[in-house]
RNA sequence: GGGCCGUUAGCUCAAUUGGCAGAGCAGGUGCCUUUUAAGCACUUGGUUACGGGUUCGAUUCCUGUACGGCCCA
């Protein structure tokens, strides 16, 4: 414990010892202090409008006899002004001697407008409700023609991580940030329920993962001596409720991806699934690039957005462009020319790449992909007619086996969804997981392994369907303009530090 | 995994060639009855992330570790 913290448990005793509770049980607050403020703009002339607010203290000016003080609550902020001649001098030098920014109290008394007009209460009566022991990050903050200006911010990225709590107090923009996520995901939910689709829940930890390439979190139950994954992607059990008889079903939850971190990566982060029976992937491109416009609507109030310096128009339809035309486009190489890995890895080398020894040829696809069309994606773009090896789960092409019925949605230079037909053939399906146990080593990790029950659930018959995935996370960094996926996470993950 | 950069008071940041580690805000003691980054005076606060090394002397130079940031894979 610091100093700082040493004088504040000093205060506290102090409080105590006047009678005060540092942190009672019950609160009477009448009004948010937006509604204070409200009332008073409501009131006639020369009605007293009494009110009780309930807040954190976040400034404090003493004046000798009078203090002004601001406090916070969760719909705005309101001016404090405490009088000896109100609240009597004992009570004015309880309040100077033992309260502290950070504190949340309680005030209660009648509103008026001060000599510089500004909508305050003059405070009759006052009380602690939880004492800050540890001050927050000091900031002071000025309004300069209407603009915030905060001085001296909390705004190291490690601590305010870290310390996310902190953070939220003392940076409003970053509450707001929080706020425009929970209308992110309201409206995907409004959107899809609007559309017939059932919001289902699917298990988490999972005894064969599957439906994604990435390799999963391992954790075991002790009383069934049985190894778990945590899930990598909802697809297998979300399709199998295709064969149980709903024909639109979703999901929006964690997922558990055990590779790197990154501005753009988190260990668990938020997908939305939804498979629609009946859909192929070209249906699901027009629902997608709803879906998105409509949440960008609700949520942040336009279908034309500002990132990271671009203005981007989300307004359907998207820019739709094949695959091998857009590799040819960005990164010169026409995939189709080179049908297998070796040589198309010689073509890439012979552009100055570095591609991986072991890498697949769609895996070699893939970082072209990355590489190249991605970051060049920055108004929304479809990507269209993918490689059968890393789509196991997508059906193929009529005129072209080893190409699959899949697009994926670039937004901003980034990813942001992922759709196919879905592969409903039970044969065809076990076909693929034998061609990723042929072509994967069985150390790597983003492997398929064969999922016996899946495959008997579409043995059941599974109605044909499109499914489609999209990325919670960087959609909410798109709509609010954040530059790294943690400045969207409440808590993102970091490593271990000792304080 | 690799490269570069960073870590100094509660917060935001300084510190000349290697020579007593500073400021603003916050905190403390006073003055102050309409302030709002209130003001004025005085003032407390540091194992310079951590461990080695070079040196008469290290925040500064070298090295290792931890954590973070940016870029690349």
């Amino acid at each position: 414990m610091n100093d700082l913290e040493h004088v504040r448990l000093k205060k506290m005793h102090q409080l105590k010892a006047a009678g005060e509770e540092p942190f009672p049980r019950r609160v009477s607050r009448s009004h948010y202090t937006s509604e204070a403020i409200e009332a008073f703009l409501a009131a006639s002339e020369g009605e007293v409008v009494e009110v009780s607010v309930a807040g954190r203290l976040r400034s404090i000016r003493k004046m000798g006899k009078i203090t002004f003080a601001h406090i916070e609550d969760a719909k705005g902020r309101l001016q404090l002004f405490f009088r000896a001649n109100d609240v009597g001098t004992d009570q004015l030098k309880l309040f100077n001697e033992t309260f502290d920014l950070g504190d949340f109290i309680l005030a209660q008394g009648g509103m008026f407008k001060t000599r510089s007009g500004e909508i305050t209460l003059r405070v009759a009566g006052f009380k602690m409700l939880a004492k800050a022991i540890a001050p927050l990050p000091a900031a002071k903050e000025e309004i300069i023609d209407g603009e915030r200006v905060v001085h001296a911010a909390f705004a190291n990225p490690e601590a305010r991580y870290r310390q996310r709590y902190a953070d939220l107090a003392v940076n409003p923009q970053v509450r707001e940030i929080f706020r425009s996520r929970a209308r992110i995901i309201r409206a995907l939910r409004e959107f899809l329920d609007q559309r017939d689709f059932i919001e289902v829940e699917t298990p988490i930890l999972q005894p064969i993962y599957g439906g994604a390439a990435a390799r999963p979190f391992v954790t075991h139950h002790n009383q069934l001596h049985q190894d778990l994954y945590l899930r990598i992607s909802f697809e297998l059990y979300l399709k199998r409720l295709l064969v149980g008889g709903f024909e639109r079903v979703y999901e929006i939850g964690r997922d558990f991806r055990n590779e790197g971190v990154s501005f753009k990566h988190n260990p668990e982060f938020t997908q939305l699934e939804f498979y629609m029976a009946y859909a192929d992937y070209r249906g699901i491109m027009d629902i997608a690039e709803q879906l998105v416009a409509y949440t960008a609507e609700k949520a942040a109030g336009s279908k034309v957005i500002q990132y990271q310096g671009h203005t981007i128009d989300l307004s359907p339809p998207w820019r739709r462009l094949e695959l091998r035309s857009a590799i040819n486009e960005y990164a010169k190489i026409d995939i189709a020319d080179y049908a297998t890995a070796d040589s198309l890895r010689k073509a890439m080398i012979a552009q100055g790449n570095e591609p991986s020894q072991s890498s697949t040829r769609g895996k070699l696809i893939d970082s072209l992909i990355s590489n190249y069309v991605e970051p060049s994606c920055i108004q929304p773009t479809f990507l269209y007619d993918y490689p059968r090896d890393i789509s196991p789960l997508a059906k193929s092409k009529p005129d072209d086996l080893n190409t699959v019925e899949r697009f994926e949605g670039f937004i901003g230079g980034m990813e942001i969804c992922n759709a196919f037909t879905e592969l409903n053939d039970p044969f065809d399906q076990e076909q693929r997981f034998k061609e990723m146990a042929r072509d994967y080593t069985p150390e790597d990790e983003e492997r398929h392994p064969t999922d016996e029950d899946y495959l008997r659930a579409m043995r059941y018959g599974m109605p044909p369907n499109g499914g489609f995935g999209l990325g919670v996370d960087r959609l909410v960094m798109l709509l609010c303009d954040c530059k790294t996926i943690r400045e969207v996470i409440l808590f993102p993950h970091l490593r271990s530090k000792e304080d």
